[in-house]
DNA sequence: CGATTCTTTGAAAACAGTCAATCTGTGTGG
DNA sequence: CCACACAGATTGACTGTTTTCAAAGAATCG
């Protein structure tokens, strides 16, 4: 199962067998059913998790019980709570499985340490945190710019890969609009 | 002017006046006009840019010449284009100063080697990194939340003084929202 | 097959945006 | 010092978008 990890990180830097071995050392595999929870609100969040396969999502539920979804994480990316993370604080979050999923979780102090013991590593962590930084900002950008429709073309159009194994009121849910409006959104696009 | 800065760090981590020599030998001081601008879309942003006084703002502008603001800078605050620093490509962004003000920047490169050779710096900017990450994370989850009302009480609430030093229509840009639909949400508040 | 989840649809209501006009306060130049 | 321009804020009337609620239809899974 650390195969995955490990091809993932292969077709991206390069490591020496040394590295792999101490990386593999700290790796937990945790395989997760769909519907069973990683993360559950009022826990603390203590890893970094890679998707080796499978779907995972992060999602908040509000005063009035309703679900807004944060993230998805399909294979090869990372989820987790950061806030909870740096904050050692208890998380507002869940993150659950939308299909069975195999993940590597490495404990925060473990990851830290991989990255002082690896500088390649270490550059490519950071690496990956300005890109989420971008998307994050793309997100924001979209939300505070575009209307229902547009921001459905948007994100069906940026992230397919997400948007075809979802089920439509997720994706509202992510975008923040309501189930209903997707519908007739595409009911429109059919029309012409 | 660098004085700024150095006490900025100081209240904040422990330098020795090496460490603030090597700081300073690669800090440029630039003093903006009101309305002057820092970056202009489609020029490459290659600084890190720290706000000793005064207010910056960073927008963009859509398609149908509308502006909407993506971020504020205050004194004591970071400002710039992450994106376009990582990926060296023209900027979509514009950085203008909403009062007169006096910023430190520091070229990526020199950034980058106060990072490796001065570590309790390179510790500390990546907690920045952090926590700005958190706070996008918390606009994200409020533009997915909350109604127009909700959105604008949480702002005033969370950043009271950035609110009170921008006009009322730069904080509806920001939100994502009308004037108008600002000006009619005051109305309603005072009237309770 | 039955149960559950997801999607679609319709009608009404709530919400927010647009446009245009007016009002307010501030600062500038004559 | 006044008159004027300008930017910002408010207001009203109207429009358009999006939500809500309820119900029915479609798809999926065990």
């Amino acid at each position: 199962m650390f195969a995955y990890f490990k091809k993932y990180l292969a077709e991206r830097i390069t490591l020496n067998e040394q590295d792999y071995s101490l990386i593999e050392s700290v790796s937990v595999i945790k395989k997760l059913r769909k519907r069973q929870y990683l993360l559950q609100e009022g826990d603390v969040w203590r890893f970094n998790a890679f998707v080796c396969e499978g779907f995972l999502r992060t999602y908040f539920v509000d005063d009035k019980g309703v679900e807004h979804i944060m993230n998805f994480a399909i294979e090869n990316h990372w989820s987790g709570d950061r806030e909870s993370l740096t904050s050692e604080q208890p998380s507002k979050y869940n993150i659950d499985a939308l299909e069975d999923s195999v993940i590597v979780l490495i404990k925060k102090n473990d990851f830290d340490m991989l990255c002082k013991a690896i500088p390649v590593f270490n550059d490519f962590v950071n690496n990956i945190l300005q890109k989420r930084f971008v998307v994050m900002q793309e997100r924001i950008h979209a939300n505070i710019t575009f209307s229902a429709e547009e921001k459905y073309h948007n994100f069906i159009s940026k992230f397919p890969s997400i948007a075809n194994r979802v089920p439509q009121h997720m994706i509202a849910s992510y975008l923040g609009i309501s189930a209903e409006t997707i519908s007739r959104i595409r009911k429109h696009a059919l029309q012409k």
